[in-house]
DNA sequence: ACCTGAACACCGTTCAAGT
DNA sequence: ACCTGAACACCGTTCAAGT
């Protein structure tokens, strides 16, 4: 008698995880939730008592996943800012699968705070149009990652299901994605300088 | 007898407008085979005729609709750039519905050439690395537009199947996020400018 | 409280058949 | 050549039922 039915309880967490996994091997449309109830040996069923909305709850929670960014405050608002652009690109690049629903779904929740949290970090330190800068550190972020995810070649990758797409490169990022995206950074903060 | 079976006759064209008006008014989760079937007075298995690889061809079809763009050649590289990055704009902004697909499946097709004949507009006026140039006009624009979709509401408008969902203005811009995106597209050229 | 099984309405796609 | 009808495997979600 080696198997008990589940060997550990389902849990939203896990519910995630598991479908985070699907959607970065296979891609979004692959992700269903009997699919999603066989890697985590159950039946779908089952997900439904832990996520009550169903897949558009799902849904949610994959882009709260990766979009709820926070960094420890203190510094010039320049390095609060730059850290919260490094932190959210490593989140979004680290889950390709997810990034349509993360540059398209409205902050709500865990996103939203985060995203309030963060300008008044900026505020706090002194900057003056900080709402108009958080737009504009979103805006910048979003863009370089969806051209740099584009050009990783995930899109093809995951629709040949075989072995899974690994990442561009170990640390996390192609060297020259990471200067270009430096580069840009260091020129969208000058240009909120001078509002 | 006042209706024969097709008043007009099924066609590629016809097929992509009337799913990107269903994309963009009830969103891309609601655009199925069936109900674009029922829009063109057809059944759903007519269209196969037409898109052989089925629905994965809509969606690639879809995405160049929004994402392969023109403009005349001439002027200094900074006006084609700016002129560039305007249409694209419009374009996606046009048809939020399918925002999620045009920032995520790489280019392929008209899209494709649509950016090497840029990248060469830009290289003729004098730019250096106009395959560079390029990548971060793409991005510039992708972000911006990312952003004002989430900003307006437009999710959430086409979730609830009521009135469908009409563009923050007329002319197609909030005068807000314009002067945002002239400005930034501004710092962003002159960034460009020294390398 | 947590999970299952059966059921329902809907989906993408095929294929033979109609015109 | 272009469209339909029936069929198949699969999907999201419900609900009563099991434990």
């Amino acid at each position: 008698m080696p198997a008990k039915r589940p060997p550990i309880p389902l849990s939203r967490e896990r519910i995630i995880d598991a479908a985070l996994h699907i959607a970065d091997s296979q891609g979004l449309r692959r992700l269903t939730m009997r699919r999603l109830g066989d890697a985590l040996q159950v039946e779908a069923m089952a997900i439904y008592h832990h996520l009550p909305r169903g897949k558009d709850a799902l849904m949610d929670a994959l882009a709260e996943h990766v979009t709820a960014v926070h960094v420890e405050p203190g510094g010039s608002w320049q390095e609060s800012a730059k850290a919260w652009c490094r932190a959210s690109r490593a989140a979004l690049r680290e889950h390709p699968g997810v990034l349509a629903l993360a540059l398209t779904k409205p902050p709500k929740g865990r996103t939203a705070i985060a995203i309030r949290e963060q300008t008044d970090q900026l505020a706090e330190a002194g900057l003056g149009d900080a709402p108009g800068a958080v737009r504009a550190l979103r805006a910048y972020v979003f863009g370089a990652v969806a051209v740099e995810v584009q050009q990783s070649g995930w899109a093809e990758a995951a629709d040949d299901h075989d072995e899974p797409w690994r990442p561009p490169s170990k640390g996390g990022g192609s060297p020259g994605a990471d200067a270009d995206f430096e580069l840009g950074l260091d020129a969208l903060l000058v240009g909120l300088t001078r509002h």
